[in-house]
DNA sequence: CAAGCGATAGTCAACGTTGAATAAAAAGTA
DNA sequence: TACTTTTTATTCAACGTTGACTATCGCTTG
């Protein structure tokens, strides 16, 4: 994906001079691993491509004690150039964003009405909750003192914003739909319907919400200060 | 991604038997291509795996004269099983999406404040035009007739409202935000800001909408004589 | 009637992604 | 002090994705 080698060859431009690890850590800071789905593997795939490409090129490789040696990269002029003119390409133009949730809802009818009006609720549950430790962030940057600055980019902040927004919609939709849901109005096929034992089987499965402390570790850098 | 192996067992559950291309063809015809990026290649490589893993089996080959041989797939049982499994997890689950303009946006500060105030703008004029395409789809969605059924499931339609509304309120962001860039209220650098002409170069080389045409042909199948 | 084009049906090599493995130093803990 | 865990720093084989390619049939168009 073209994502993975913006944010690198981005990241390199920034840091530069830098090594791998450090591009991992940076990443791993802004959190991206989430909202980009970038890996440590693709980074550093990412590093090696980029300067066959010509658009990096390896500063040093210094290896200290018996420690894995350690390369260092910047960004050439052909990188500069890529760089510029892909940030713009992928700004300027618009991109169908991908929700995987509605790739299982063309399904959802193999539901039935009962469990997908339950299924909705339960999300509309875990988005809301999402959606708070948002405000709670947001909040969070709001107040930062501005002397010491809470380091966390305006621009950024907005895409927050917008980001939580979003889950509002999210939410009143899965409420709203719920209720169509059940009411039959959209065609699910009632015979489908599964017991409650089973609709709990299956919410015991179900991957809880991200450990809340695993957010605020990522946002500690900027607010360490502030507890 | 789960969401390929999902949506081809899914397809293949419900119209088996069948071979690939017309797997292909559904695929097209709900426009998958677009909003779940899943690509013929996929496809065709998803149905053997599948079939290696005992999710599904090959029901027969059959050559018609000298055309390419056609393999015909069926599910399993444990391919039902996996189908139901899967389903649950992902529609129960909540998962991050990913919207590669905001990887592009974390870099957004190299454009400069004018620059990005254009660029903002520019977006909300393209989403405007698409969001417009929707509510006219949604329109013909709606007043088709019910008795020859305008064949879009209540539960795309939803989808569909869903992805609009997200869409109206990106375009607010976009107009809001674009302000704040314009006053300095995302200290984004001055001194990079970019001339009319740069401005204007960029423009041109990005892509256009998707051709109305393509969009409608996708209709076609379900309102055909609503012309 | 030949040429051209789109639809049919699928294969494949090249490329990117990813989880797992490696290995030593530093930090925590009993 | 001895033990475990975490952090540092990267490699790699296995797997999935994709664009490019093959090849035939049927339909139109000049």
């Amino acid at each position: 994906m073209w994502t993975t080698r913006l944010l690198i060859l981005g990241l390199v431009r920034w840091l530069q001079p830098v090594h791998g690890y450090d591009v991992l850590k940076e990443l791993t800071s802004w959190n991206a691993e989430d909202w980009a789905k970038i890996k440590p593997g693709s980074v550093y795939h990412g590093l090696k491509k980029l300067t066959t490409d010509g658009c990096l090129e390896v500063v040093s490789t210094e290896q200290v004690d018996k420690r894995p040696a350690r390369t260092s990269y910047r960004v050439t002029a052909k990188g500069e150039t890529e760089f510029q003119q892909v940030l713009r390409e992928k700004l300027w133009g618009i991109e169908p964003v991908v929700d995987p949730f509605f790739v299982a809802w063309s399904f959802a009818p193999v539901l039935g009405p009962r469990e997908a009006a339950a299924m909705l609720r339960n999300r509309a549950a875990l988005i809301t909750a999402q959606m708070r430790q948002n405000l709670a962030w947001l909040d969070v940057a709001d107040s930062g003192d501005p002397t010491a600055g809470s380091f966390i980019p305006g621009h950024v902040q907005e895409a927050m914003r917008l980001a939580t927004d979003a889950m509002r919609l999210t939410v009143d939709w899965c409420e709203r739909v719920a209720v169509r849901a059940e009411n039959g109005e959209l065609g699910f096929d009632d015979e489908r319907g599964y017991s409650e034992e089973t609709i709990e089987h299956w919410r015991r499965h179900i991957r809880t919400l991200p450990d809340p402390a695993t957010l605020r570790s990522s946002l500690r850098r900027g607010v360490d200060e502030g507890e």
